[in-house]
DNA sequence: ATCAACAGTTTTGACGTCAAACAACCGTGA
DNA sequence: TCACGGTTGTTTGACGTCAAAACTGTTGAT
């Protein structure tokens, strides 16, 4: 059942091992592999766009989550961190460079002080506005070989895949019930 | 055409997005954006039991890279830094480490002085091997939520994908007719 | 009211990666 | 043979991330 497909670099890999070592079951590289591959390919594309604006990818991620948050455009730090998967020292550092550059600021929650809200300032905003429509216009052209159908498919199955791993979407703001006891910190 | 499917983190991410900016078309993200998050996850897994090895992401693509390679388990530094989409002061620093800890050793290539050739001792193939074993182990499991046919679409998909993003195989030893131009080092 | 356990952040030191400059070596052509 | 451009690796300094410990504020039980 061979798909007359041109081999790409995983292909090549699953192919030497199968030589080498004819009993270790590569299956599973087929599709691990490639999502690792495809991330890293797809974030050199991205990350040349988004130098066009001065910005990081990891400075697009926090200013982005600002943006799409709500009309204040103001996150915890801990919220941050949850949402993208890095650990808490990490998003200290990233907020304190932001803050110098000032595309966010910092206040103190009034209902818990231990919080820090950050907060997307005016030029932040304008900025990651044109910054995300630079982005999907990278992005779009990236996977624009593929066809929509197809595009439609992989979103799909990466979705279900996501959905098994246990990426659930955050609880909206004000769940009903108590708080939920998800751990989103990064283990180990 | 709503699947009935439960949102995942991405998901959420478009959904707020169309409330924020309606004329920001987010399509890419349900690719591009889940490819990194699955990418990251999916890297956490495997992480945890190749630190059961003792090992680091790194250091077993390099060690798997040369296991795979054939018989003499050699290559030279070049090929393994080609190979891997990172930059020749990465590999070099990747090297001096592993010779450190004995899992492969260094020469220079007769035919070619400026050329390191790296090669898997003992001790590192026995490991390698192991390592490899527990890594496919866990791969399965990350995706056994999947249905075998969908894992099999969902690597298709992603094989076409990588070859519109241009992931070709790396020539063949001994490749027929003359080299090919093909640039492998990161660019910029 | 107090104290202990917990939650949210920050600090610290180590580590891996990158970009850019550099060094050694190869091959070709004059 | 020698000079020069291209190739192969290494060095250097900066940067972003992490793990773990420390710090501050909160909550609940007594």
């Amino acid at each position: 059942m061979s798909n007359h497909m041109r081999p790409d670099f995983v292909a090549a890999v699953r192919a030497a091992w199968a030589e080498q070592l004819p009993d270790l079951d590569t299956d599973p590289v087929a599709v691990v592999g490639r999502i690792s591959r495809a991330a890293r390919l797809l974030e050199r594309a991205t990350k040349a766009r988004l130098a066009e604006h001065g910005l990081e990818p990891w400075e697009y991620d926090v200013l982005a989550a600002l943006r799409r948050s709500g009309p204040k455009a103001t996150l915890s730090a801990g919220t941050l961190t949850a949402s993208m998967l890095v650990t808490p020292g990490t998003m200290t550092n990233r907020i304190d460079r932001m803050v110098n550059r000032r595309l966010v600021s910092t206040g103190i929650a009034p209902d818990d002080r231990r919080s820090t809200l950050v907060t997307l300032t005016r030029s932040g905003r304008t900025l990651v506005e044109a910054a995300a429509a630079g982005l999907m216009a990278v992005e779009q052209e990236a996977i624009a070989g593929l066809s929509t159908q197809r595009r439609q498919r992989l979103a799909n199955l990466l979705h279900e895949l996501l959905l098994t791993l246990g990426d659930d979407a955050p609880p909206e703001k004000a769940t009903t019930g108590a708080t939920p006891p998800t751990r989103r910190r990064p283990p180990r």
